[in-house]
DNA sequence: GCCCCGTATGTAAGCGCTTACATTTTGGTT
DNA sequence: AACCAAAATGTAAGCGCTTACATACGGGGC
């Protein structure tokens, strides 16, 4: 109501009788301040309801203790149990989380990469490698320190804060190929922007190359990240002549839908048709037959990526990637395949 | 890489050969300039790959373009598929989002609040009404608007972008004693810190009492969002001698694990025992049974608060409140109380 | 008691932009 | 051709903070 200008630094300096310079100091711990004075500015800051401008500090500071984010979408409850922790990390650290979604379209993503900078972001979070090598170097020349999450390559200059999804999505197709299965299907998120749902093709194909048993054609087809969209896609797996007997999923949401799906066409998951997930997020567990998946540490992983990029703002330098395990969990959606 | 200091307004004047004041109007669009005076300056933009530093303009223009929303949790869907579309709509009018968390924790969101305030968040997004009157005298002081969305209160200061929670929950209560249920359980959230969870509450006691029919005692359970306590919540209920013959929650999460729940111990649903949720999340499609519950408008709402946050912003005048409709969707897990 | 040095505090120069106000330009009138 | 209002552009004063540097202070060693 009141319209009293807010009280500025310069106030609570006179009400404290020291200077700017203390004051400041004061707020930003920055040492060299006795109890004494401190206790006096404390006292100051409090009767006059002090909290400083953002923009000024912003400006003369040249920092704005915000990090940015970029995410495909806060839809898919796949970001958001990670996003969560790296929100709940920074704010600990004292720290604004800005966040952006770009929908899965690269071209957005740049636009929001460059919006972020440009409302101060001091450091970002992107997710996966795939982007054009412009956006790489506007963030270098910005100086701009970022990492790469929910993703990991090896003896990369990014940083990436994730798992190796080509090595766990081999890892779950071993499995499945040890049950017996030899005619698979996969449906996966669309890979045109999307590394990470690359990576996890490769990461099957190399399995059944690996394992060297006969196994029929892999027939894969890529859906947009909803229940429904899982469900079609199994439609279309099963519209096959050979139907395969285990489907490979590259997300839980994806899969859930099939799981779906095949109940309500009377297939019996798994004696019938084996199903496994990728993430572990909540309705893996939901969902009757509860789903084999692979396990991501989501929390795990928005925490350091908060706490590599709290580092790399502090020493100004590039920090390690950080590889995280990932991990099967046997639950009921993958059975041994029936035999012929 | 290199550390050539970022071209600044100054530098895009002298190149272009107009003043600082003519290339701030032509970045705000702010009229008053030539076609051709802003093709020069665009021009000088672009070799220059200028982009204008945010603490200065939020220091000059006492403004930052950025709206924050504190919501309870990024986790709970709920929340997600608004905020999503909060953000979008945002986008599109040029303003970044700024997002906390506070984990139902009132204390946290009364920091939470203040810390987006100090981080330049021109308006905010709040969720639900209940805090204390310091909390909004705080923005009062410094002329932040706000919305207040995920509820409505009819005649109220506060603008809110929402529906009703009691209203909704009366209907849906209603529907359920129509089918014949005499003996009711409740699970919902926990209400000490949420207005909405205690509305709802309200609502299922009027829809009983409006309606006259004798009734057993009603039993509320409270519980966390999280599929395993809307579980545990359901075996509490079922422990007492007289277990409801249907359960209203307050909350699709809630609804879904008490479906789960139910079925692993072998009741039907909705045969044995009815189960209605609110919200109609993605999840309340997938569990066998379908879930009953209440549709929330959640992009829509998401874009309304974002609309008029942006015309608060622009008219310095408050706006007006407003109601989004909900529905009840008939789906499979409510059916008609047995006879006895 | 004096000197010196390390520590606490003060001074003041920007940081890069917006905007009120002053000045110049433009083009339609007479 | 001279005049004038309206439109375009320029000038320069901040916005509120941080920080390099200058200065003041205080206490141990002689």
């Amino acid at each position: 109501m009141s319209h009293t200008p807010l009280p500025t630094l310069q106030d609570v300096a006179v009400l404290a009788a020291v200077s700017t310079a203390t004051v400041s100091r004061c707020l930003n711990n920055s040492g060299h301040v006795t109890e004494k004075t401190r206790l006096k500015v404390q006292q100051a800051i409090q009767t006059l309801g002090y909290s400083p401008n953002f923009g000024a500090q912003a400006l003369a500071a040249k920092r704005t203790n915000t990090i940015g984010a970029i995410i495909p979408t806060m839809e898919n409850a796949i970001f958001a149990r990670g996003m969560q922790a790296f929100q709940e990390t920074l704010a600990e650290n004292g720290i604004t989380l800005i966040i952006a979604s770009c929908s899965y379209r690269p071209e957005l993503e740049e636009e929001q990469i460059r919006s972020l900078v440009a409302r101060g972001a001091d450091a970002l979070l992107l997710i996966g490698q795939s982007r054009p090598d412009a956006t790489y170097q506007f963030l270098a020349r910005r100086n701009i320190p970022y990492v790469l999450a929910w993703a990991h390559k090896k003896d990369s200059e990014h940083c990436y804060i994730g798992f190796d999804n080509q090595a766990a999505a081999q890892t779950i197709t071993r499995q499945v190929l040890e049950l017996g299965h030899r005619n698979l299907g996969v449906i996966v998120g669309l890979t045109q922007n999307n590394d990470r749902a690359r990576d996890r093709i490769t990461g099957i194909e190399h399995a059944i190359a690996d394992h060297g048993a006969k196994t029929a054609p892999l027939q894969v087809i890529e859906a947009e990240y909803t229940f429904q969209e899982g469900a079609k896609a199994l439609d279309q797996l099963l519209a096959n002549p050979t139907p395969p007997t285990a489907v490979i999923c590259g997300n839980d949401v994806l899969a859930v839908g099939a799981v779906k799906r095949a109940k309500q066409l009377g297939l019996a998951v798994p004696e019938d048709l084996s199903i496994t997930g990728f993430a572990d997020i909540e309705v893996s567990e939901l969902i009757d037959p509860e789903l084999t998946t692979v396990h991501v540490p989501h929390r795990e992983m928005g925490i350091a990526a908060a706490k590599s990029l709290i580092a790399m703002l502090k020493t100004q330098t590039p920090v390690e990637s950080h590889l995280l395990e990932t991990r099967i969990v046997n639950r009921q959606s993958l059975g041994p395949a029936k035999p012929h």
